[in-house]
DNA sequence: TTGCTCCTCACGTCACGTGAGGTGGC
DNA sequence: TTGCTCCTCACGTCACGTGAGGTGGC
């Protein structure tokens, strides 16, 4: 999971992670306000420390912001349900809980990523008709300059 | 280009105009505020009309902040670039003007234009590897089900 | 002790939302 | 006169930005 370059076991104060996440460090303690990322760290003295996993989920946070638009209040939906997914791998392996309950909380999360691909997919119809009105455009632009 | 069943003759209250437009009053007041959308028509008391070319540069605005996500600083300069390629069209249709300054701003629209479709373009790029992660998961969360 | 990083308020910003209180034409 | 729509402040919200002033470990 963790694929930026931090070793586990080394933990990153607030700068550090900050700057390799791309993220102001006053970002980091709002997110942690509202409950999306809790530092896996912390010094007796209450300074915050940040793992691989963390960042990555700062990356995950920036992501949906960026990309689909979300608000804090959706992502924090999203997260849930990607962490619930993870739990969920982690009792498929090792052998416990009953098997009934465990299938219906797959299919809730898989209810929950199809909602995510339907929203993916809006975008990009949305996205392609931008597109051709553009290129349109450009076309008419370009006829112009052929008098 | 007023293809929202509005008759150019009639312009609406802002009342009418906002619910047309899907967009509160406050929003078409702001829009205003910030010079990006002067309203058509006023009465002599001061109350604001809008026309259909009005309403879909409303539109407009919407469809820039939510699918490329851009602030009102950066449509401001969009739609400045579409005014300008609008009044190009006219001054080639009357044959008014000396002909190298206008192609010189031909192109400097279709500049704009072109930077406008790379933004596009990294939107779908961002869109598609995040299509192609979300339907992975679906796919992990379909094998888990077939136990 | 000196830097450096970290901490917690707390006010500012952007794009509006949401009343508060008053005006204007059918 | 009564509704209805409109007007201008003006404060609230969300996701932070940006100092202000103080603490903590090498």
């Amino acid at each position: 999971v963790a694929s930026t370059g931090v070793e586990s076991c080394e933990l990153l104060g607030i700068g550090a992670a900050a700057a390799r996440a791309g993220v102001s460090e006053r970002a980091l303690r709002y997110y942690q306000e509202l409950g999306l990322l809790t530092p896996s760290g912390a010094t007796p003295g209450g300074m915050r420390r940040y793992s691989g996993d963390d960042l990555a989920r700062v990356a995950r946070i920036r992501e949906l912001q960026s990309v689909l638009g979300l608000n804090l209040d959706e992502i924090a939906v999203v997260l849930g349900n990607e962490d619930r997914i993870a739990a969920l791998k982690e009792a498929y392996h090792s052998a416990a809980g009953d098997d009934r309950g465990r299938a219906d909380l797959v299919r809730e999360c898989l209810a929950l990523e199809s909602d995510l691909r339907a929203a993916v997919k809006a975008k990009q119809e949305a996205l392609a008709i931008f597109l051709a009105e553009v290129d349109a455009k450009i076309g008419r632009l370009r006829s112009l300059l052929d008098e």
